[in-house]
DNA sequence: GAGGTAAGTATGCGGTGTAAACATGAAATC
DNA sequence: GATTTCATGTTTACACCGCATACTTACCTC
């Protein structure tokens, strides 16, 4: 074992698990430096030894949302025998964390961020398992710029779909799950047209 | 003309205004009271006179925002002929929109809005205008949930597509007008199919 | 043991939203 | 025309926030 700290022990993951713990009893997405480090028994600046500033913070407990979307979606690849099956569990479970995790996936997608390509993070994970799924559904020999397109679509709907349901603009009998086979379904049998 | 106030002239106005402006400078949506109140050259109480709050103050500039939204989505209505054209051009529409004003439109779908269908707002308007162009393009005699699917996946992708490009998810190849076309309109193929 | 250094603390500054009490001036009543 | 009323705007105050700066603590190394 690592030495774990010596006067607290791990604050940084015990901040980011505070956070977590915080969005999930608020259903919401700001949240304090200050609270936290109330919640952890800790000064108001300790945060500050582990992480630049707040926005900092935020990205690591982002990046750790998207962790767990991640492993969502992968149970979801190994779960289903043929491609579109895969795909449309995929979605599923991508609607399903939104539902389920409001705050976080607000916070996921909050702010724009910038240098992407130059550091991926578990955001750009998940793009790529979307991605290599939906290339599983298209016709050999599609072109690249073709599942480019597809794999942008099938996220673009799951993506607004969660959006507009947390958002609050949708009304009930559209959040079902059958609804939502209805809105992705279609949208999928796209992937492997001509 | 009416009275047009007494002390400063409309201030509530004034202040929706002044927010606007604040969030095309700085293309962000978190925005301070007192600021405004600077702007507009009033004491930081004084918008409590016309909003119970902050967050009444957002909502009307968010509804205003929705308004410009109708405004671009019936001028693409009635700049085609067929039903299909005015569904695309409502889509690309409503993705320029979201790319013009991106603070504007982080904040029309920030909070969650409840009591919707007790009061509605232009954002249903908003939706009811979709929805009426998407039914224009179903077939005669297609039931009326699967217009309301039909409506919803078309207004998911649009948005989520927004959404993704605004958050920085998209790579600058995929935000192209030929692009977005690509993602969009073999969803719109699919409100004519059976 | 003496230093060095990473981790946590104390203090303080300028900013925020908003509650409560007060001031002002246009308009309605007499 | 004087008086009352009431919407509008101001003042003051409070609790909170992110964060800069300077301090202290506790471990590790030599």
């Amino acid at each position: 074992m690592k030495s774990e700290g010596f006067h607290h022990g791990n604050l940084r993951a015990a901040l980011i698990e505070a956070a977590r713990a915080v969005m999930e009893e608020t259903s919401s997405s700001d949240l304090s430096l200050r609270d936290l480090a109330r919640r952890v028994g800790v000064s108001p600046m300790a945060a500050y030894r582990h992480f630049a500033d707040k926005e900092a913070l935020l990205r690591a407990v982002a990046d750790g949302g998207f962790g767990e979307l991640v492993l969502g979606m992968e149970a979801a690849l190994a779960a289903d025998a043929t491609p579109l099956a895969r795909v449309l569990d995929m979605g599923r479970a991508y609607v399903a964390f939104a539902r389920a995790h409001p705050a976080m996936f607000d916070l996921m997608f909050a702010a724009p961020v910038a240098g992407l390509e130059a550091s991926p993070d578990n955001g750009t994970k998940a793009f790529g398992l979307l991605q290599g799924a939906v290339a599983a559904c298209s016709p050999a020999g599609t072109p690249q710029g073709k599942v480019a397109a597809a794999t942008i679509r099938l996220w673009s709907v799951v993506h607004g779909y969660s959006r507009l349901a947390l958002a609050g603009r949708l009304v009930a009998s559209s959040m079902t799950p059958a609804f939502l086979d209805e809105v992705i379904v279609p949208v999928i049998e796209t992937l492997e047209r001509p």
